[in-house]
This record gives structure tokens, sequence and C-alpha cells, in this order.
DNA sequence: ATGGTCAAGCTTTTT
DNA sequence: GCTTGACCAT
């Protein structure tokens, strides 16, 4: 948000701060107390409230830097927040702690894990290494008999974490005489102990072990509680209770009793430890439109109730929006006030109406992505950025239809969030050659690797070495170096013993050398990149590559960190986001599920698959809100457009490999009908590729299949809405051949040789019929051909793999 | 121990 | 339409 000032003219102190902004954003930056709430609607400039709050603190000398604690949601939002605030204040700004939860608990627990039985080495679980442990307990225990799956165990556990119980606190209200409950504590009891054992913790043990750390080590608490003086938590709309009691925790008053003789974060003794202190003052921001989090336990009430909790309170709202658009405003809007249990809040605009938002229903998936792909082309001619440019979707599987559409039409596009990098299988593999040379406790890395690449160390091999390390208590790296104990042939004990050593030897260096030295060490000794250039597998040239691209990452690290160890490198990458890797300014599209739009902002958007049972989700349906909150991710999404909005969904969708009739989300209806311009509405669509809207005497009850929430008096879209008969035409012709969708695009691609084009030839398209070539560009593979169809339109084409042939 | 084939189940959203 | 797990042949 750049609108507010030009930080470059510097006026003074205080009242530089403050220019440009309006008087509710005034006293957001101004107030002075122990808690504040600032209730920002989307687009309303609260980055830069929150910016040149903790700037004014830091000008007046109200605070040093390091008294300062900033939460923000995402690594990103954290590195935008300083990067702001060093704008507004220079070097002042260094020392400050702004980061995540996550992060800022990471912090906490590597110097003080050693109070509770963990050393600062612990590794951190993600996701899938938390499900690969459940998968083993469960498979250990045959939980399975039990209805048991790793994702329902996983999930029970999570919101167990994120409520502060762990299995003694659940044990004690558990009933022992339902079978299915004893296993699942059994599964909890298992997965804490294997959690500790491995010196390990999961995401949200990260947050619930500080908590548990504050709370049973009261002098420790009361050490950060004096060093942090201004507390700020952006996004508070989704905090979880384990976050929430955090937060509690850091702003009780320090116990200066407790501090007398205790040493500082620079190891030094304390300066007068017993002067009486405040607690630290709070301020949160939030809007509880946007909470999109309750399924990972974000508890909308921490910001509902806040003024109850914490007493003297002053709440200040910001509704003026900077970012959109009135029309774009006005469906937001709309939409969001149906949720009925909200404080009624409406975003206004100063910069007027703008343009219609477009609507557009295709025929299947893939109509829906050219018509988005021909859309991005049109912007872009106009001027927008690609990097300007974004599709949201609710699923990541909908990010295929997507992407074949934008690498036919040779659009630069990137995905964000989905299968990470990190997440790759080669990645996880070398970040577990590194984990273990970290941490020896830790089992699962050892597991991953010890096999990969292949030494002919099987199932049955790993068994015997765990039940060696179970009988005599040692870990399963120790049990590695006696394997010559137990009986196994000579090569298998040759390449444990063998791995063991490379392991033990690249560990002497790991406290000292570049994290670069140390995994190419490891990578060398092993072969890795060897094994997988050998293979005969053509991924796993790819995989290689991924590889040396992580060997990058790491020299990049090492010039960003001059001092950072192995540890914060691994601590680095396991807390990654989706949003994070996301700033450079290459120009390409960008691809995201709405979870991860939030907090973000494109000129113009596209908001795919407006459909029943994708927005709102299907799985949504039953869960008590789930509706509601599918509604403020739609809210969500609509209000990350600056100028230009479009919505758009398809008639059939293919979900497992099968093809599905698709029908309008009933979203859509709570869109005032003037705000969109349907350039194929979903009346349209489906008179079977006419061009001519029809008229169609809705039964409105069918629309959607929805019920007709808000009375539902004037919902028609402008070609009526498609009432029962309409959907039953749609549900008999999904059950015909996919041929009498005459306009509906497919997927098809094909390798055209070197096939090559100039302007003015002639040529046939499977999907859109025949043509004439107006511009060639590129070269080789990447060629495009512009071409001019006669029905279709004009079309971006990547020659190479077009279904096309030259007439 | 490994590598291949086949059936099953699967997809909400993420720090 | 893709990944995972079970099973079987080497």
């Amino acid at each position: 948000m750049t609108f507010i000032l030009d930080p470059a003219q510097p006026s003074s102190g205080q009242s530089r701060l403050l220019e440009g902004l309006n008087p509710a954003q005034r006293v957001a930056v101004e107030y002075r107390g122990p808690a504040l709430l600032i209730v920002a609607g989307a687009g309303s400039g609260k980055t830069s409230v929150l910016t040149r709050r903790i700037a004014g603190l830091l000008e007046s000398s109200e605070a040093w830097p390091s008294q300062i604690l900033a939460i923000t949601f995402t690594n990103k939002a954290a590195a935008e927040m300083r990067e702001r605030v060093q704008e507004l204040v220079g070097r002042g700004a260094e020392g400050m702690w702004i980061s995540t939860f996550h992060s800022a608990c990471v912090r906490i627990l590597r110097r003080e894990a050693e109070h509770f039985g963990f050393t600062k080495k612990f590794t951190i679980y993600d996701s899938a290494d938390s499900r690969a442990l459940l998968k083993r307990i469960i498979k250990e225990l045959n939980a399975d008999t039990f209805g048991f799956t790793v994702s329902s165990a996983s999930g029970r556990i999570s919101k167990l974490k994120n409520e502060l119980q762990d299995v003694e606190s659940y044990a004690r209200g558990a009933n022992f005489n339902d079978p299915t409950e004893a296993m699942f504590l059994e599964i909890f009891r298992a997965y804490t102990r294997g959690l500790s054992s491995a010196n390990a913790f999961d995401f949200d043990d990260l947050i619930g072990q500080t908590v548990y750390l504050f709370r049973a080590f009261p002098q420790v608490a009361a050490l950060y509680q004096r060093r942090f003086r201004h507390i700020l938590v952006d996004e508070y709309q989704d905090t979880n209770h384990a976050q929430y009691a955090l937060i509690r925790e850091l702003t009780r008053a320090p116990r200066t009793d407790l501090l007398a003789g205790a040493t500082g974060f620079d190891g030094r003794e304390l300066r007068d430890p017993t002067r009486e202190l405040e607690p630290a003052s709070l301020t949160v921001v939030g809007d509880s439109d946007q909470s999109i989090y309750a399924f990972r336990g974000a508890d909308i009430r921490n910001i509902v109730e806040f003024e109850r909790d914490f007493s003297g309170a002053k709440v200040v709202l910001l509704e003026q929006n900077y970012r959109s658009t009135q029309n774009i405003l006005s469906a937001a809007n709309a939409v969001i006030s149906n949720n009925f249990d909200r404080k009624d809040k409406k975003l206004f605009t100063t910069v007027g109406d703008g343009e219609k938002i477009v609507g557009f229903t295709g025929y299947s998936q893939h109509d829906e992505a050219q018509f988005i792909a021909d859309e991005v082309v049109t912007l872009h001619e106009t001027g927008v950025q690609y990097r300007d440019i974004a599709v949201f979707y609710r699923t990541n599987a909908q990010t295929r239809a997507l992407e074949e559409v934008f690498i036919r039409s040779a659009l630069p596009y990137r995905v964000l969030g989905g299968t990470k990098f990190y997440e790759r299988a080669e990645i996880k593999d070398v970040m577990g050659y590194l984990i273990a040379v970290a941490n020896p406790a830790d089992p699962m890395a050892l597991r991953r690797i010890m096999n990969t690449p292949k030494r002919g160390i099987g199932p049955a091999t790993e068994a015997a070495l765990q039940s060696h390390a179970d009988k005599s208590e040692k870990t399963l790296r120790e049990a590695m170096r006696e394997a010559d104990q137990l009986g196994l042939g000579p090569k298998v004990t040759g390449a444990i013993l063998r791995l063991g050593a490379i392991l033990d030897e690249v560990a002497l260096t790991a406290d000292t050398a570049p994290v670069a030295d140390v995994l190419t060490a490891l990578l060398t000794k092993t072969k890795f990149v060897e094994a997988l250039r050998a293979s005969r597998d053509p991924q796993d040239e790819a995989r290689a590559e991924n590889v040396e691209e992580l060997v990058a990452v790491t020299k990049e690290f090492q010039k960003n960190n001059p001092e950072g160890t192995l540890i914060d490198f691994l601590t680095e990458t396991s807390l990654v986001a989706a949003a994070d890797d996301l700033d450079d300014s290459s120009g390409t599209v960008s691809l995201m599920t709405l979870h991860t739009a939030k907090g973000l902002e494109y000129e113009a958007v596209f908001l795919t698959g407006v459909e029943e049972d994708l927005l709102p989700h299907r799985m949504s349906a039953g869960e008590p809100g789930g509706p509601a909150e599918e509604r403020r991710l739609f809210y969500v999404g609509i209000t990350r457009a600056r100028r230009r909005l479009y919505l758009s969904l398809a008639m059939t969708r293919a979900q497992f490999g099968e093809v599905n009739v698709a029908m309008p989300s009933r979203y859509l209806q709570e869109i005032p009908a003037d705000l969109i311009d349907w350039r194929q509405s979903p009346g349209m669509a489906n008179s079977r590729g006419g061009t001519q809207p029809r008229a169609i005497n809705a039964n409105r009850a069918g629309f959607g299949a929805a019920p007709a929430l808000g009375g539902g008096s004037d919902y028609s879209l402008d070609a009526g809405a498609p009432g029962a008969t309409a959907l039953a035409r749609a549900a008999h012709n999904a059950a015909r051949p996919k041929t009498e969708w005459t306009s509906g695009v497919t997927n098809t691609v094909r390798d055209n040789g070197d096939l090559t084009l100039k302007p003015g030839d002639r040529i046939r398209h499977l999907d859109f019929g025949e043509g004439r070539v107006s511009a060639v560009s590129g070269s080789g593979t990447k060629s495009i051909a512009e071409v001019q169809f006669e029905t279709a339109g004009r079309k971006r084409l990547l020659i190479k793999i077009s279904p096309i042939e030259k007439i």
C-alpha cells in the first residue's frame, strides 16, 4: 500500500508518521494504553498503521527495538513489516523481533529447551513428518481396526494441542470404557513419546510447549515478560487458543522477585532486575470477516471478546478502503452481509465505481481456464503486468487445468503453495541427511535416508536395528554403530557401518562449517546425485537438478546469514510458507489458493470455480459454521482485487478423473446482478453453446441447490437463474459423450515435432477450428503463434504442443 | 532386497 | 488422474 505518503520526504517526528492518515488511522497510530484492538477491514491500510505505530514508539524513545515483539502470519508479512519500519526509522529498527508465532517460539525454545528435557538442536516435524510418525504408530498398534487413519489421528491430536491439552490432561477426562478412546490415548501417548525421544517438536508443539515452558518456569517467563514491552499481533482473528494463551502469558506483569541474579539476553546480568514494571502493552489487528482458519483451530472469539479479555482496551475501526473500486467493495459488502452474527461494517472508498465485475461460465474447467488465459493476454496488452495478475481457487487440485492451458498459451505463471520445493521426496531425503547430522536422536530422518540411495538396507534390516535399539535402550543411530553384533550379512553390515561413519564424520564439522560444505560433503560421500543421474527413470534427472538447486539454496543462505548454523538453516526451511517465496519481481501470473491469497493484493484477480461443492466446499457443508467460513473465504478473495475482478465457474468439472455437473455457487446470487457483466452467464452456458441469453422461469429453490438464503427476492443473473429444467438438462448432457459440448475446450496436447508457422498460414485447431496465424514470436520449442480463429477469437498458442495442423 | 504391476482411495484450506 | 500399498517375480 504505497498510497499514503512518500517516506523519502520527511517532515519531522510524529507528524511525519501521521501524514496522509485518516482520523481513525491516526488514533490507531497514536493511542497509548495497555490494550488496543484495531478492527481493520480489507485494504484499510493496516500495515501502514502498524508500521507507523512501531516507528512512533521507536522515534519517541518510548521503546528500544529489543522491547518490541511483532507477530505476523507469514514470514513474508514479517519481512515486509520489517522493511517498512526500516524505511521509516532506518537502522533504529535493528533488534526488533518481527516474526511469525512459530519462528518466535522456536527462538525462545532453542534458548530454553534444556529446561525441560530437550536439547537446543531439536528438529521441527512438519506435517509430513508427523504423519509418517503416526503411520508407524497406527500400524504398530493395529489402530486401523478401530477406524483410525493417519489423518483422523493427526487432526485430533492437533486440535487437542491447539487447546493446550497434553496426554496427561486428556487422559484425566478420557472414558476408558470406550475402546476407541483408549486406543486413541495409546496413539497420542506413543506419538508424544516418539517426538520427545527424537528431540523433536511438531508445529503445534512450538506454540504449546512455549506456553508450557512459561507456565512451568515462571522465572523464564519473567525474563520475556520483562523484555517485551510492546507486543503487536497481526491477523488476530486467526489465532488459536494456544496462541492466545501465549500472548496472555507474555502480557502478564513480570514477577521481578524472580529476576534477581538472572542473566539477560546478552548473557550479562540484568540491570536493576527488581524494578517494578507494568505488563507489556498489547496491540492486535484483525478483521473477523477475514477469519478463514477455523479448521486449524483459529478461534474467532479471541478477537470478538478482546474487550472483555483485556479490560480497558481501546477499539479503533478502520473502514475506509484504499485498495479496491466501489463495485468490488459493494460486491464484497453484499456477500459478507449474509453472515448474520457479525458486527456490521461497510467498506467504502472514494476512488469511484470502476469497471464492472466480469463473470464467465465455461463448459468445462478447461474452457474456464481458456477464458482466463485469453483475458490475461488482453489485460497484458492493455498494460497490466503479469505480476499484477492473480488466479485464485479453492483447492490445489484445480491448478492442473489452469496450468495446462497456461502452458499451451505460453503464459508465464507460477503456482504458490501446492507441492512445495521442500516437500519433494528428493529434497526431503537430502534434508534427512542434514537432520541426521544435526540431531542424531531423530530416528525418522535416519529411516528416511537409511536406504536412499539404495544400499541394500531393507525393511527387515531396519527392523533388526530398531529392535536392537529398543532392547539396549539406545537410539537408532547408536544401534547402527553396533551393526556388526547383529549377525546380519556382511554386505548389509558393511553398508550400515559405512553410512554411520559418513554421518559421524560429517557431524564433526557440522557446528562450524558452512551449511553448503556440510551438504556437499554428505552428497559426495553418499554418491547421492550420481545415483540419481545413473537411474533409468527420466524423472530422476529433474530430481538431481532439484538437489543441485538445494545446494544453491544453502549457499544463498550462507551469504545472507554469515553466522548461520546448520540448525538455523533447518529451522528456516521448516517454517517457510507458501506465500513466503512470493516477492520476486519476475513477470509471472500468480496462481494460489484462496487461503494463500490472504493479505495479498493484485491489480486484477480471477476467482475461479465459483461453484457449489467447491465454494462452499462439499466438506464444509456439514460443519457448524462451515458455509459462513467459506463465505468469508470468498470475501477475502474478492477484496484482494484492486481494479479488475473476474468470477468464473464451469458447467462440468472433472474430479477423480470423472466428469460431474457443477452448479453455480450460492454466493453468486448474493452479489447484486447489476455489478456483474456476464460474458457468459450460467444460463447462457446451459443453452448449449448458444450466445443468446436464455430466459428461464427459474424455480428459485433450484438455483445452486442452495436453500434460498436471505429471502432470495431478486437474484436473477442477467440471463435468469438456471432453474430445475436447465439443471436437469445439464445433468442429462453430462451423461452423454463430451463431444456434444461443441464449444468446450479440451486439454488435448500433442507433439508437433518441429512444425514451424509463419504469419499468414492457415491452421486447423482441434478445439478452436480454423484460423489464420497473425504473428509468431519466440524460437525453437518455445515459439508462440498468435492466431485469429474464425469463431473462437484470438488465441496465443505454444506451437510445439498445440493440437493443430497446417491447412 | 528390489522392482514391477495392479487396485484402491482419494482432495478442502496451512503454520 | 495420481499416489499409495499390497502382492509377486526376480
